[in-house]
DNA sequence: GACTTAATGGAATTTATATTCCATTAAATT
DNA sequence: AATTTAATGGAATATAAATTCCATTAAGTC
């Protein structure tokens, strides 16, 4: 009952992704971010509370997406789960230029959302458990050696390179491959 | 002659780095920045044209120390260059902050000074120099695929470990140079 | 087809900051 | 010591963007 929405909560998340994405965080104010979607400034207030409550979502949605992919690969092979980085870097560009190049902090004025704050608080126990178990699969026990060569073959170092590209504008190619394998190669297989 | 100055340039342009490292982006407001050292306002518009105007001066300040201090020891060899990176994080600690958490295009809202522009052209031909010098006498010869390792050892591995030390506020520990070491000797030296 | 509810549409308001402006103060020069 | 110049000090103003508010519109329900 009611009139029939034209606009979903999702079209104005996708929209704030793809401002950020391609014009910096500057650009994404409210009404550039109505505009996009053609849509008038209030609908963007009827379906959030604020923009930095649209902007937790945006956030968390990423962060989401990017390491639940990662526990489910890491759970089976490190190196898989490592290339895997790269993978969904180039199927989701737009979200990965905002992961990489902000921090939420930047992105928002105020404190997280409550509902925010848990969600995040399930990922990182997640990741963690995860990289746990992996860490303990592979050399035995996990200490805080272990933990950092772990940390920085399949999350530092691809992070380091996909980076560079997605600050000149382009999405790693495949090739950067190449080097993270040669890196997860020397800094655990090696050193097993 | 006329009245001595209470407050050098240099005063303001640490303050904003100090405030934007500790509290991030959004705490810099003029009033912020002025209010750290005691000065009032009119003097930031007295020593600076705009908040644009600083902020574009505290980045590429920082840019030249970081790169100018790489491409010096380029010169005489790679990995001491590599090594170079992790110490002038830790001896710059907000500054690094500045440089791997933020992009120009964010901290400003309008476009660079044009005497910004030349120094920033100057100092990337230099670094292209210099690099281009360093693969030279390493490999032989200037591939796209040799371009590739030496950026990736001497930099954007590096920067990954030490950015991820630096969204938690700690500066990365003596202890990543290992890790740092082991790429640069798995992608650099083996690949010879 | 009147009624209720949910949504759009957008003008008006508020808020947060950057910027301006000018009176005041102090150093150097004569 | 009067004068000139460079700087401080801070209140007033301008600006830009977030947020509010309410009138209008449309979809179901009785």
């Amino acid at each position: 009952m009611g009139r029939k929405a034209y606009f979903k909560n999702e079209e104005f998340l996708n929209a704030a992704i793809e401002i950020i994405s391609e014009n910096g965080l500057n650009a994404l104010t409210v009404a550039a971010l109505a505009k996009r979607i053609n849509a008038p400034v209030g609908s963007v207030y009827h379906r959030f509370p604020s923009r930095d409550a649209l902007l937790a979502e945006v956030w968390i949605n990423i962060i989401e997406s990017f390491q639940n992919e990662f526990i489910g690969k890491i759970r089976e092979d490190g190196l898989e789960a490592t290339l895997s980085c790269l993978e969904w870097v180039r199927r989701h560009p737009h979200e990965a230029r905002i992961m990489l190049l902000y921090r939420m902090q930047d992105l928002m004025w105020g404190a997280w959302p409550e509902e925010m704050r848990q969600r995040a608080r399930r990922l990182n126990k997640d990741l963690h458990d995860a990289v746990a178990a992996f860490i303990k699969k592979q050399f035995g026990r996990v200490t805080k050696e272990n933990t950092d060569r772990v940390i920085f073959a399949t999350y530092d170092a691809p992070i380091g390179i996909i980076r560079r590209y997605l600050l000149e504008n382009k999405v790693p190619p495949p090739s950067a491959a190449r080097l993270i394998r040669e890196t997860y190669a020397a800094v655990i297989e090696k050193a097993k």
